[in-house]
DNA sequence: GAAATGACCAAGA
DNA sequence: GTCTTGGCCATTT
């Protein structure tokens, strides 16, 4: 493939190479389900850059992104309880089907799930 | 160029 | 269950 950038190697620093992967991974996750950041991340091609995805949301513009199914491992929402973010994502995981109690996911079960039955890898 | 920050993660207490 | 520590990486100051 030939360098985007200009001669430099790597004219390309995670820009718009791995956003792009990122997005397309969150935008893999069905509705009703949720995965993790570092889940995300792993199926992005970059493995231990959970931060990366979390940046690149903070950064998004896209409404179609379901953004609302990405929450820490923990089955937590990100965001800090009472904030905007927070409420958005908790009303919309509800209005999917996921249950939500108190700012935590009770569906870990289902993220899990989700590797086994979505990406898994034959 | 170094320090600080951030929608994080895993492990230990 | 919660809190703390160390570690990751990219952007900003």
């Amino acid at each position: 493939m030939g360098s985007a950038g200009s001669g430099r190697g790597y004219a390309t620093p995670m820009g718009e190479e791995s956003t792009r992967r990122i997005l397309d991974a969150i935008r893999a996750v069905p509705r009703g389900q949720v995965a993790g950041y570092g889940e995300i991340a792993r199926r992005a091609g970059l493995p231990g850059r959970a931060r990366l995805v979390a940046r690149v949301l903070a950064e998004n513009d896209d409404a179609t992104l379901p953004w609302h199914r990405v929450l820490r491992s923990d089955g937590r929402i990100a965001f800090p309880e009472g904030s905007r973010g927070w409420r958005e994502q908790c009303a919309r995981l509800r209005a999917e089907g996921v249950r939500v109690e108190n700012g935590r996911v009770r569906g870990q079960a289902a993220a899990a799930t989700l590797d086994e039955r979505l990406w898994r890898m034959d």
